[in-house]
DNA sequence: AAGGGTGGTTACCGATTGGATACCGTGGTG
DNA sequence: CACCACGGTATCCAATCGGTAACCACCCTT
């Protein structure tokens, strides 16, 4: 399983722009495509999320967690955070939505201008 | 075109469980669907929307406006919104998004109790 | 014993969101 | 003229969201 790049959503996934919002808060999201190719650790999720506070990050595991989207495990030596078969589900509807965003980015983007 | 029914949202689609969200604001997914079928107005909207107050319609529509998935148009006796290609684009991945609800609605309830 | 990494929590604060309510101009209609 | 429907605005307020910063307990290594 290769490691998150620091980059995952610096310039690709401004999703601010997105007309999607997966989760109830702002980075649900985010964590759920970092969880996608399996278990991560907390300080391995803070690499692609640079910007997201300790806080924020807990706020959107507990949340997700709550939901029936993530779970969470407390080894002896880590605590991992993992897609529940639910959450795994999630991925494909999150998916068309991306593909969608990409097809329709330029009228997003003229849109937007005017 | 069907009248919009005035029990359209009330307890099939209570969209704050939804683990998604179309569009910026908590309306405009509900929105989107009541344009469906064609071009509709103001207070028509209103109907199914029993629980929007005026403002938050308003700012709704505006923010569609602007960012192209809906066209208003001013009559001579009426205002009327209706969906451009790219909003009508949108409900093919929103409709999916709903199959998923629908498909995953027990566990999500079942998530939520505990 | 001291220091560092992990996995957080807490307090505080400002910005944004959302809701309730009242009001308003325009154009028919009785 | 009075009244009503339509399509909104304007104000005010409460709650939520998100960020910063500080702090913390545990375990491991040196």
């Amino acid at each position: 399983m290769a490691a998150l790049r620091a980059d995952m959503f610096e310039e690709i996934c401004p999703s601010t722009l997105l007309p999607f919002r997966i989760g109830t808060d702002k980075w649900a999201g985010m964590v759920l495509r970092c969880l996608e190719d399996g278990p991560r650790r907390y300080s391995e999720l803070r690499v692609p999320l640079a910007r997201i506070s300790p806080k924020m990050l807990t706020q959107s595991l507990r949340a997700l967690e709550r939901d029936g989207f993530v779970r969470r495990t407390v080894g002896e030596r880590r605590v991992t955070y993992e897609l529940t078969d639910l959450g795994r589900s999630l991925l494909e509807p999150l998916k068309l939505m991306c593909a969608w965003a990409e097809d329709h980015w330029d009228e997003l983007l003229d849109a937007r201008e005017s």
